[in-house]
DNA sequence: TTGAAAGCGATACCAT
DNA sequence: ATGGTATCGCTTTCAA
């Protein structure tokens, strides 16, 4: 005794019990102009009696629209969870999408080289646009890219050429740079130096760049610098550094608030007093950097926003609109405790 | 002069360029067994040097499959994303659905009560399957779960009956309070009590469960509670009423570490030092757990593998198999500096 | 306003 | 091993 399910309803079966026929049923339900009050009604009937629900692949066949948009995040599972930050893009980017109620697929690369096949997925007509965030430089290239046949919105800055038709969203990471360089200098401290983040990504290079502006209009010198690679292990390796090459370092810029919690720890590590001995701005003002001990004085960048800005702009292109070919949302300085 | 892009190549395309016809070309193309190697040849050099990639909704029509399952999250997305166990899961599931080559569609509530309209999704047809995360008791009812006609795997136990055919995986919730408790008299401590979980969630229940039912084997009273709702200001807020209204009190078992944060900030803040004047065990042990000040001692489920476990059931009932109904993850005790 | 019929691009059954 | 053909469920001209 097999409980066999039976076949869901189909639009022919909705058109029979509405006593229609199928065009008209096809018409009533997507909210055609056409037809008469009473027919929408017995159609509406029909679908609700019979708990219809038109088959998605049916419908994009003919109509070539999916429903659904990918974000394409080419970094390896690992790093990327690690990172609250790309938690904020992601509740930005849903909210965007929820109004026009399309689905989002989600492309995270497994093993790094993955960028390819994602793009080929791209290509395969799966999706009606695509996002891609937190991008390095070996993960795509641009002639792939420009190979994708729907609309691509980018996070972040690409690295080098912009791509053209290819919008992008990003914080004015180097204004947030500059803004750090004027706090801690504005404190009297003169000795300083910034723990950057990876320098083949634009969040680092321009956060770089914006430090070293701000140093040099205070008649700074810029040299006491390390790299990290935006993770808080890395933040305190650097720090540590830093502080072995500059015995007489006064105040530390890090270019992201999980390297500043590294940093923190290596700080307090030495018996270190932030910012008594040592002041510390960090990047980015996610939910922990209020949390951390001391709370920590930081470049907020509107994260969120820009999820949500990624997203709305993915989806007026999808509405065959022509977006800002690059959309930079303002960073802000938060006082805090550390500097 | 518009530059108008050519139609995709279609099965059709590949068929004539490989001088077969469409049913051998789509037999190559899916490597069924009866196809002459120099056929298959000939066909794949079509498909490569036309770029052809197969139009998944025609194919989804004929074969009922759509080669993507839903992760639903039927919590808003603020809260949702605040919690770095979301994210941690969340890579244990894209690992684990990554050698199926299934696509991961992300169902995220933005208001409370969406519930039904994702069953609706559900129920569409648009996924194989679907995998249902953190659900409180109100957001989707049996019944309504019940009516999803595709295979359904839950992390996390159900609140009240378990469904039928519905299998979870969690982590052995009450087991981890036991734990807690255990270690936190074990030092010698009498006076002790815990900041829950939500009472509506059955990770809070089950962890105060096991927490009390410790108690009671160290004959320990249990009275001291207050609660929480995850987030690490309710821990502050928790901690505080428990100092309030215990002021005796030598330990305390914070059901997550993110309130844990909390609760140690709350204790920093009026001067009581951890663990000397009152020991601090939590519980997840996600990253931040051993950066926290002190470093927290805690219950570690092993939340990642939790998510694997939940992709891994998923793609075996995909594959017709019937799998546990509950699959239970062990916790265990990680001893750092706060207890 | 409605209906008939022609696709959309694949798979799968049935012959050969 | 290969080809012809029906079919999946819907949208969209075209006529009426």
């Amino acid at each position: 005794m097999e409980s066999t399910r039976p076949d869901p309803p189909t639009l022919q079966t909705v058109a029979a019990a509405a006593g229609v026929s199928r065009s008209t049923a096809s018409r009533a339900i997507n909210g055609e102009p056409r037809v008469s009050p009473e027919t929408v009604e017995a159609v509406q009937r029909a679908v609700r009696e019979l708990g219809y629900s038109p088959n998605p692949a049916a419908r994009t066949l003919v109509t070539r629209r999916t429903g659904s948009v990918a974000l394409v995040v080419p970094e390896t599972g690992d790093v990327l969870f690690s990172d609250p930050y790309f938690a904020t893009v992601l509740s930005g980017i849903t909210a965007g999408l929820a109004p026009s109620g399309n689905q989002l697929i989600l492309l995270i690369g497994q093993h790094p080289g993955d960028g390819n096949q994602m793009i080929s997925y791209l290509r395969g007509g799966h999706v009606d646009g695509a996002m891609i965030i937190s991008h390095h430089r070996a993960d795509l290239d641009a002639d792939a890219l420009g190979k994708i046949p729907v609309p691509v919105v980018l996070g972040g800055r690409p690295v080098g050429a912009t791509l053209p038709g290819m919008p992008y969203v990003d914080a004015d990471n180097a204004g947030g740079g500059r803004l750090a360089a004027h706090h801690l200098a504005g404190t009297g401290r003169t000795r300083l130096g910034t723990i950057t983040g990876p320098l083949d990504m634009p969040a680092g290079i321009d956060r770089l760049d914006g430090w070293r502006a701000g140093m040099r209009e205070h008649n700074l010198a810029d040299d006491a610098t390390a790299g990290g690679d935006f993770t808080a292990a890395s933040g305190a390796t650097a720090m540590a550094r830093l502080l072995d090459e500059h015995p007489d370092l006064q105040g530390v810029f890090v270019a992201s608030d999980l390297m500043a919690t590294g940093a923190l720890q290596e700080l307090s590590g030495r018996g270190i007093r932030v910012p008594d001995d040592i002041a510390v701005v960090g990047f980015d003002d996610l939910m922990f950097a209020s949390t951390a001990t001391p709370p920590l004085t930081t470049i907020r960048q509107p994260t969120r926003e820009a999820g949500r800005l990624i997203a709305e702009t993915l989806l007026a292109m999808l509405d065959g609109r022509t977006p800002e070919p690059a959309q930079i949302l303002p960073t802000e300085l938060v006082r805090r405790a550390s500097a």
